[in-house]
DNA sequence: TCATTTTGTAATCATTCGATTACATCATTC
DNA sequence: GAATGATGTAATCGAATGATTACAAAATGA
């Protein structure tokens, strides 16, 4: 559905810079940064890597944001805020209908919900590479609070007991995403990893095959 | 049960370096490199400070292993092959006794020998640390090759379906990894991760807490 | 039109880090 | 007890990289 960048092609450089508003200049280097940083974690991927993502000069991404630590944090903040809403919209439009038993179990919507969210790619992969980076003092201490802020909502709002949540961040979330990263790169070049996948995913195994842009052949 | 190092303390520095037999060293620089690329990742850990964890000169280690590459991979290798052999110690126990139901159902218990493995601490979070370094040619297909190895084998020799293994790795594995890299960390600092923790872990709890290094008042 | 602001880059600096070199010190053996 | 090899480090090199500076050029507005 949504991709990051609309104009210019899929996703890389652009041969002439054109002059474009600060505001929309800052959303196609957080657009890029988000998918270079989920890629390669915070300490692998290089502000001149993002640059060349976002079509831009590497002075012009360390003079808009400062420094790379405050550019992965507001990626991350960014992805944080996309992953609280999408859970918050599935939930809202949950709660009028039913009470009794559901057609469609809201934890179910959830997780669909989730998967949906591998279409952009880089927001969790980001997520994952600040968890991942939680040594750090100022960058794991956001990636923990984020994390817990999740365990929250689905608590507290969503009402689920913390079993219930164990469960879903474990099958639904963390394992589709560690899955959803490098595994489709050997997608029908392994029969296991082609078996776990089709396990995995069913239904939405081809929108994570297409968010990772690779090739394959319709079973 | 058993710690990485036995004497000099705790983990880090030795005041003065002895002379030691090369094969010697090599294990205890694997053992430092194990600890500290699980906690930065391969990217975010330097040569120098595995050395200094391992209580010796920086040169000392690109001598040995050639490239800072080179003794990741070793580690990856160490890790994977320890979590292997533990996997099979558990299968190789269980299959004499029954037939039928069982008291202590197999998945449980290779649930439990995985989550002894944290003890060790670098083990589980470089096999992690490696997953996600996939992007990179070399680490990236390694670390593939050896979650698909983990596959084969629940699915082979422990004889389970793509489902049971998919709930297996997910619950047992990558969310208990995840939650013993940083949660415990903020444990007993913040309620949602403390309530969090409990659940995942329950009996296993106090090992993940020891193994961290956190101090915590047993409730 | 010309001054000012905004948008952008080339050049370069300072630091970090993996790697190399050259050398020291201890052990072993003839 | 020299010769030889094994174990270890200090010094340093070169490349990578985050950050800074100084400058260019396009837009904006008086």
């Amino acid at each position: 559905m949504s991709r990051v960048s609309e104009d210019s092609g899929t996703a890389a450089k652009e041969t002439t810079t054109e002059r474009i508003p600060a505001a929309l200049r800052r959303e196609q280097i957080l657009a890029a940064a988000s998918r270079v940083f989920g890629e390669r974690g915070y300490s692998g991927a290089t502000t001149d890597q993002v640059a060349q993502a976002a079509g831009i000069s590497q002075p012009y991404v360390v003079r808009m944001f400062g420094t790379k630590e405050n550019l992965f944090l507001e990626v991350v903040a960014r992805a944080l805020d996309k992953l609280m809403t999408t859970f918050r919209e599935t939930l809202a439009e949950h709660r009028p209908a039913d009470d009794g038993d559901d057609a469609d179990p809201l934890i179910t919507r959830l997780g669909a919900a989730y998967v949906d969210l591998i279409d952009d790619r880089g927001i969790l992969l980001s997520l994952m590479q600040a968890f991942i980076t939680g040594h750090d003092p100022v960058i794991g201490a956001k990636a923990r609070e984020g994390f817990l802020q999740i365990y929250r909502m689905l608590r507290d709002e969503a009402g689920f007991s913390p079993e219930t949540i164990r469960d879903f961040l474990a099958n639904g979330m963390l394992f589709n995403t560690l899955l959803a990263i490098r595994l489709p790169d050997i997608f029908e070049d392994d029969e296991a990893a082609e078996e776990l996948m089709r396990c995995a995913f069913r239904g939405k195994l081809d929108v994570v095959l297409d968010a990772s842009g690779v090739t394959w052949t319709r079973s």
